[in-house]
Parts: C-alpha cells; sequence; structure tokens
DNA sequence: GATGTTGTTCGACGAGCGTCGTCCTACACT
DNA sequence: AGTGTAGGACGACGCTCGTCGAACAACATC
C-alpha cells in the first residue's frame, strides 16, 4: 500500500451528477447511511455489505472519487468518513435527504 | 398514441435510488432544470437538448418511470411537467438542491 | 387526401457498471 | 521469521445504459 497518495477531489470540483450517480447505488447507500450512523472515521471493512471484498472495494473508490468520502491510511487499515461539511457546502440539503430517508419506513407511512 | 395509459409511480413507491439515478445524468439534469424554469406542463418537444429524437423519447421515459415527471397526452403533444409536490413530499429538498445548482457557477464561486 | 408535426418503437452498437475470484502487497503480532 | 489481517489490482463476465437511425402512428392543417 506503501502510502499511496488516494485522489479525492476538492470542494469546488465535486460534480452533482457525480455525487448523484456514486449515492444511486443501494450498496453505496447502505455504506454511506452506515457511516453517516458512526460519525467518526472508521475502518472500511467494518461496514459490511452483502457483496465480495473486491466489490466493496469499487465501492468506496467510486464513492471517494464523486467526492463523498475521505479516506486516509492508518496502518494496514484505512479509515473513512464522510465528507459532510464539504457537500453540505456544496450541495447543501442533499446528505440530508438521503440520510433522513430511512430503509422502507417513509413509503410504508405514506401508505399508512 | 391511442391515448395509452402512461405509467407513473405512486408518490409512496418512489424510490430514493430511482430518483437519484434518474437526475444523475447530464441531459435529463438539464431537462428537469429546464422544466422548473418553464414551471408549466409544456410539450416535451419544445425542450431541446444535443441528443437525437429517440434519445429524448428515452430519457423522458427514464423520468417518468422514477416518478420526476408527470406526462399527459394532448392531440399530438405529450404535455409534461415536474412533479414538485410529489417529490417535496417525499424527498424533502432534494429538487431544491437539484435546482439550486447552477450549471457552472457554483464551482466557479467557490474557486473565487 | 396529402403533407407536416410530434412523439414512439425497434433493433443495434459501444461503453460503463456491478459483480466475482484470484493473486498480491503492506502492516501487525506473536 | 512466520502467520494473520486489511485492503488493492487484475481480468473476466453479463447486464444496463446512452446513443443513434429508420420506420411507424396519431393528430393537425391545408
Amino acid at each position: 500500500m506503501a502510502a499511496a497518495i488516494l485522489h479525492h477531489p476538492a470542494v469546488e470540483d465535486l460534480r452533482l451528477e457525480g455525487v448523484l450517480h456514486a449515492l444511486s447505488d443501494p450498496i453505496r447507500l447502505q455504506m454511506v447511511r452506515e457511516l453517516a450512523r458512526r460519525d467518526e472515521p472508521c475502518a472500511c471493512g467494518t461496514i459490511d455489505v452483502p457483496v465480495s471484498k473486491s466489490t466493496r472495494t469499487h465501492h468506496w473508490r467510486v464513492l471517494r472519487e464523486a467526492g463523498v468520502i475521505r479516506q486516509v491510511e492508518s496502518g494496514t487499515a484505512k479509515l473513512t468518513e464522510l465528507r459532510r461539511e464539504d457537500l453540505d457546502a456544496r450541495f447543501p440539503g442533499l446528505l440530508d435527504v438521503v440520510l433522513r430517508e430511512e430503509p422502507a419506513s417513509t413509503a410504508a407511512s405514506l401508505r399508512a
């Protein structure tokens, strides 16, 4: 791993399409929500999703390159966290929408 | 066209992933923004985007099936409008984020 | 009825995405 | 040193997506 420089887009380079696309996958949405729930940098391996290890790596990269998360290496682990401030600065309200949506709750309450 | 019944998902059936995916394409984003600017049902042919006619039809269908727009036939034309209230009810703030983003403005102002 | 306008349908094509398994690298710990 | 652990790199596979042109359908208008 050799402390490779991980590519993170600058705040002003965040593209709305990219962020929306990154968030439009169920697995990635799950990852982001779990990340938000913890509210502190954590090893990405500790967030489990029903896909293989390499697929997980792929999703983390998509999220990182879209600017949704930030990752820093720490030993063998890779600490991952949401870029809350950056996202809020660039697309105010977007993260709130995504995180407010409880998986299979709002729909049910609307139906009732 | 024979007054075919156009499929529109009910409010409670709107899925966040679907809406995000529908909005993650530059062309569709452009369509939605123009639709919002006009703020009234208008023939979808009057909104021009740099793609062919059939591609346009494709994009309108994606937006409709995701629940972003509503279309009703009127003669040979097809009146199209944003489902503002439905989107605001289901995903409060999302539409605001998408519409606030002026293409190539916020980034520039942040850079300055 | 002939022509024009609006929009759809139907393949087709290339690119990208999500997924996987396997191998590899780097650090940690005994 | 040897073993374990966290994660990446690579190649492959099938599917979906965005795109197009050509042909078609329905209505309007002359």
